[in-house]
RNA sequence: UGGGUUAUAGCCAAACGGUAAGGCAACGGACUCUGACUCCGUCAUUUCAAGGUUCGAAUCCUUGUAGCCCAGCCA
């Protein structure tokens, strides 16, 4: 091998370095701590997914792959009162399109309601449990502060018959909800509020959405979840930052229950968007107000939103990959999302020209009725997707602001004198343009030279500027929604009396654009780079079979700037 | 006068005692039948601060500072 060539594969070799979770997952094979790698992604069905559980579903599911181990779907439905199972469905189709896959490892958190409620028995037996009559109110006083400690509760030392005994009543339902509770004994003054006697077991009178009535008690998550991990022998249990103070309880948890190889907790920090809505409540908010059209509005970062928004499960893979994985609070710019569905688009995407804002251009030389049909590559980067045929006549739209007529300095698309390629078409040259009584123009005259004609290897002279037109007679109008941000960006996300900047410009409804026949036939969630004004796709909730309805990936990266 | 945790450029993020990767954004320039793409170039003498150890510190020690999380019978 020639030096040059060593040299050429080293700049070709990209260089990864592994994340802090990939590093810990070394050294537990390692050791030997496991032989195995084996994930999950535990979502609770009380909403739907969005852009940071995309982190975490790829997450858990990249390292399955990497590891050449396992990933589970798991439902953690330990509370029924906030689930449903319309989120069930929601949030598996949303990682089904994303393209974790979970083979035959589906799991509900309520099917182990059962061994749950042997491990609490296991640990009454063990005195490291008990059964509490306080008031919720009083549980909370005798919690202490977070500079204060707390104090035993009463009940705390009751044989363990006593509360064998009362724990049974509690699954027969003998107590009403909130008159009694098994808690954890731990430590009343430990530093950590979570060791302070948790509760690890309620009593709920509701029927559950996999369980019915099955049960009238439920286990809370920081008692439920390591179970769920042990039982499943998930290796790297991987949360978020906000759980690292429940990691001494989990451990706790798997510890006197005694597990073999237990499974072990690891937090990294979610993922938040400069000047995105993300939060719950706000989003709840948006769609009740009527701001937005829905959870799935393309506005909005859900995984349902992005994808009618159009963007593909690839350019999530590669925005996720491109975040990394820390244990650093951060925000990431949202130009970053845009960089990666541009890049995942740009030699996908069919390219065909679309007129936003119409003017009509008369090329006062070209016959009538003639028609011709022109030759145009698909995709000039891409080959593979072949070329069409475009019709050109008389009469077509270009662009507004592709016509000025008193041009500023370096622009140089069409004014009154001037030459420019209309796009796999001619050279056209600006010879008049007349205007209403408001001053608006209505139509631009110029004269087209057949020698220039796209394809010819016309070499005679240059135009600096190529603009994209549409035959008025053939073009195809549809309906194209420009989105921008919805929160305000140069006053930040909220107000100071709590109340949200939403954007005005946040929604731009166009209807009476142009494209080029060839759309006629777009289905739902197809497609298209419209040359000059960005990536769109067709809405699969709006369009029409006679009008359809576009919506704006992403523009492409910058305009004409003065 | 609680505990946990984080801190590297406008934004992410590597570096694991050996002399600050990479990406996004931005800005120059070349190219262009998309002012896109592509290409080439610029962008941390310094890692929250101040001390200390060391031949050598973003990495180790000390003392501070700032952000985030925790007092649900939510997850």
């Amino acid at each position: 091998m020639s030096a040059e060539m060593k040299n050429n594969n080293e700049v070709n070799e990209e260089v990864v370095s592994k994340n802090f979770i990939e590093l810990i997952i070394d050294k537990d094979l390692a050791d030997g701590v496991y032989d195995t790698v084996h994930t999950r992604f535990p979502p609770e069905p009380n909403g739907y997914l969005h852009i940071g559980h995309a982190k975490s579903i790829l997450l858990n599911y990249g390292l399955a792959c990497k590891y050449n181990g396992k990933f589970n779907m798991r439902f953690d439905d330990t509370n029924p009162t906030k689930e449903k199972i319309e989120f069930v469905d929601a949030i598996m189709e949303d990682i089904t399109w994303l393209g974790a896959k979970w083979e035959d490892r589906l799991f509900y958190a309520s099917d182990y309601f059962g061994d749950m409620y042997e491990a609490a028995i296991k640990l009454i037996k063990k005195g490291k449990a008990y059964v509490c009559d306080l008031t919720s109110e009083e549980i909370r006083e005798y919690r202490g502060t977070l500079t204060e400690a707390g104090k035993d509760s009463p009940y705390r030392n009751r044989s363990v018959e006593e509360n064998l005994e009362l724990f049974e009543a509690m699954k027969d339902g003998k107590y009403a909800d909130g008159e009694k509770v098994l808690r954890a004994k731990i430590d009343m003054s430990s530093p950590n509020m979570n060791m302070r006697d948790p509760i690890i077991y309620r009593v709920a009178h509701m029927t559950h959405h996999n369980t019915k009535d099955a049960w009238c008690i439920y286990p809370m998550y920081d008692f439920a979840h390591p179970i769920e991990d042990a039982i499943e022998h998930i290796t790297h249990s991987i949360c978020t930052l906000e759980f690292e103070d429940h990691r001494p309880l989990y451990d706790w948890v798997v510890h006197e229950l005694e597990y073999v190889q237990p499974p072990k907790q690891i937090e990294f920090a979610k993922l938040y968007l400069k000047n995105v809505v993300t939060g719950k409540r706000y989003i709840k908010k948006l769609v009740e107000e009527g701001v937005v059209d829905g959870w799935d509005d393309p506005r909005l970062v859900s995984i349902a939103a992005l994808r009618r928004r159009g963007f593909t499960p690839e350019s999530i893979h590669r925005f996720v990959e491109l975040c990394g994985v820390s244990k650093a609070n951060a925000t990431v710019d949202y130009g970053m999302l845009e960089y990666a569905i541009r890049e995942d688009l740009k030699s996908k995407d069919m390219r065909v020209m679309a007129v936003l804002d119409p003017i009509k251009l008369i090329i006062d030389n070209y016959p009538e009725d003639k028609v011709e049909m022109l030759d145009a590559p698909n995709n000039v980067e891409n080959a593979e997707l072949g070329s069409r045929k475009i019709p050109f006549r008389k009469e077509i739209y270009i662009d507004r602001d592709d016509f000025m007529e008193e041009p500023p300095k370096k622009y140089f698309r069409l004014y009154p004198g001037n030459e420019v390629r209309l796009m796999h078409a001619y050279f056209v040259k600006c010879t008049d343009f007349v205007k209403d009584e408001n001053g608006v123009v209505t139509e631009v005259h110029c004269t087209y030279d057949p020698e220039t004609k796209s394809g010819s290897g016309f070499t005679g002279r240059k135009v600096k500027g190529t603009i994209h037109w549409v035959s008025i007679e053939d073009a195809v109008q549809v309906e194209a929604r420009l989105y921008e941000n919805i929160i305000d960006e140069e006053k930040g996300v909220y107000n100071e009396d709590g109340s949200m900047n939403i954007n005005p410009n946040s929604l731009k409804v166009l209807p009476n654009c142009f494209v080029e026949p060839i759309v006629k036939d777009a289905k739902p969630y197809d497609s298209f780079q419209f040359v000059r004004q960005g990536y769109f796709c067709v809405d699969n909730k709006d369009s029409k079979p006679e009008k359809l309805v576009f919506n704006r990936v992403v523009s492409l990266k910058s305009s004409f700037k003065l």
